[in-house]
DNA sequence: TCTGGGGTCCTAGGACCC
DNA sequence: TCTGGGGTCCTAGGACCC
C-alpha cells in the first residue's frame, strides 16, 4: 500500500504558472491580502523556513516573513492540477483512493514497492511538473505516516518490521488522527508516547474515548489500521457555506441577507447533484470566537431552492440578538444515493 | 498570533416508544 | 407508596483532517 502526497502542493501549483516565483517565500491563503482576516492554506519550503505553516493567521506570517508573496486561493486550478495528477495514477494500473487534493493512497501487489513509488514519483512529475513524497505501509496508517518521512521528493517504507524502531519514541501527535485535544487527555492518563499507547490498556481508553474511538487508538499505537484501497468514486454526505466576515455582523438585517445569501450557494450545490436535502445547519461564530451550531431536519426531504433558505431563515430566529457575528455558516446534509424507502427514491442525475 | 473553508465521523443526552 | 430496561431518533458539540 502506497500513500502519496504532493510537496507544497498549492505553492507549487502557483509557481507552476508564475516561474518567476520559484526560490521566493510564497503564502497562498484568502484573498491574498495579509491585512484581512484570514488563514495560510499553504506556504511555500522557502516560506516554511521563517515559521509559516498551514492555518497561520496571514497577518501573523505577513509578521515573520517580511519579503513574502501573497496570493488568494483559486480552488478550480488546484482541482484541475489535482485530476491531472489523480488520473496519472490511476495510469499506473493501480487502484487509486482519493483522499484530498493532493494525497491518494494506492493499492497493488508487487515484490518492488520502492520501485513503483519511484515510478510514481515519475509519471507525476513528467505529467504535471509537480513532485510528491511516498510512504510505502502495510496498512493506510503506516503507509500515510511514512510519507512525512519522505518529504520532499521522498519515498519512505513504515512497517510492522520498523513500527517501533521509528515511532515508538514520538508523542502520539505524530500519529494520524490524534490532534492537540487527544494527545493531551491520553497525557492526563499518562499516555504520552507511541510505546506507551501500544502498551494501553484497551479498556482504559474505550473509558476515557469511548467504544469506538477507544479501540481506534489503542489500535493505532500498534501502528495497525485498515488496509483495504477503495477507489469507488466519492459521494458527498453534505455540502456548506460559510464566511468569515472582515467586520463583524450587528444586524438583524445583515443577519438576514447574510444567511440567505449563504443559504442560496449551498442549495446550488446539492441542486447540481440532484439529491434532495433533508437537514439544513446554521453554524454561528460570536465575536470574539464562540461558534454554535442549530440544526432541523426537514420534515421531507426537498429539492426546492425556497424549502432550503426557509429553513435557514428559521433557525437564524434562533441568533442570540444583540451579540456580534463574526462569521455565519450554512449546511445542507442530502439524501445518499441508496437511502430512504425504496418506493420514494427520486432519480439521481449520473447513476444508472 | 486574534484565530479560513470544506468536509467527515463519533459521542452524549433527551425524547419517545414499547 | 418515589420509579425498569431497551431501542431508536434527533440535536448539539467536539475532534480531526486537508
Amino acid at each position: 500500500m502506497l500513500h502519496v502526497d504532493l510537496d507544497q502542493f498549492i505553492a507549487a501549483v502557483e509557481i507552476l504558472r508564475r516561474p518567476e516565483l520559484a526560490g521566493l517565500p510564497v503564502i497562498v491563503g484568502g484573498r491574498g491580502d495579509p491585512t484581512e482576516r484570514a488563514v495560510v492554506s499553504t506556504a511555500s519550503y522557502e516560506a516554511r523556513a521563517f515559521g509559516v505553516g498551514s492555518g497561520m493567521p496571514l497577518r501573523t506570517a505577513a509578521r515573520k516573513v517580511p519579503g513574502a508573496v501573497f496570493l488568494a486561493v483559486d480552488a478550480p486550478v488546484y482541482e484541475a492540477a489535482s485530476e491531472q495528477v489523480m488520473a496519472t495514477l490511476r495510469d499506473l494500473g493501480v487502484v487509486v483512493e482519493v483522499l484530498g487534493w493532493d494525497e491518494a493512497f494506492l493499492g497493488a501487489v508487487t515484490d518492488d514497492p520502492e520501485g513503483l513509488a519511484r515510478r510514481a514519483q515519475a509519471a507525476v512529475l513528467a505529467s504535471t511538473s509537480l513532485h510528491c513524497s511516498v510512504g510505502i505501509g502495510d496498512n493506510k496508517v503506516r503507509a500515510k505516516i511514512a510519507t512525512g518521512f519522505g518529504k520532499p521528493r521522498g519515498v519512505f517504507r513504515l512497517t510492522d518490521d520498523n513500527w517501533f524502531a521509528v515511532m515508538g519514541d514520538r508523542p502520539t501527535r505524530d500519529l494520524w488522527g490524534v490532534g492537540a485535544k487527544v494527545s493531551k487527555r491520553l497525557a492526563a492518563h499518562g499516555i504520552t508516547t507511541v510505546h506507551e499507547l501500544a502498551a494501553a490498556s484497551p479498556d482504559e481508553l474505550v473509558a476515557e474515548f469511548g467504544p469506538r474511538m477507544g479501540q481506534w487508538y489503542a489500535q493505532l499505537g500498534r501502528g495497525l489500521g485498515p488496509a483495504v484501497v477503495d477507489d469507488s468514486p466519492w459521494v458527498a454526505r453534505g455540502h456548506s457555506r460559510e464566511t468569515t466576515y472582515q467586520h463583524n455582523l450587528t444586524t438583524p438585517e445583515q443577519v438576514q441577507a447574510a444567511v440567505r445569501e449563504l443559504a442560496a450557494a449551498v442549495f446550488d450545490d446539492t441542486a447540481h447533484e440532484g439529491r434532495p436535502v433533508f437537514r439544513v445547519t446554521l453554524k454561528v461564530r460570536y465575536a470574539p470566537f464562540v461558534t454554535k451550531a442549530i440544526g432541523h431536519k426537514l420534515p421531507a426531504p426537498t429539492s426546492e431552492r425556497d424549502d432550503v433558505v426557509a429553513a435557514a431563515v428559521e433557525l437564524a430566529d434562533r441568533i442570540e440578538p444583540g451579540r456580534e457575528i463574526r462569521l455565519l455558516g450554512v449546511r445542507a446534509e442530502m439524501v445518499m444515493p441508496d437511502d430512504g424507502d425504496p418506493a420514494e427514491r427520486t432519480p439521481v442525475r449520473g447513476r444508472l
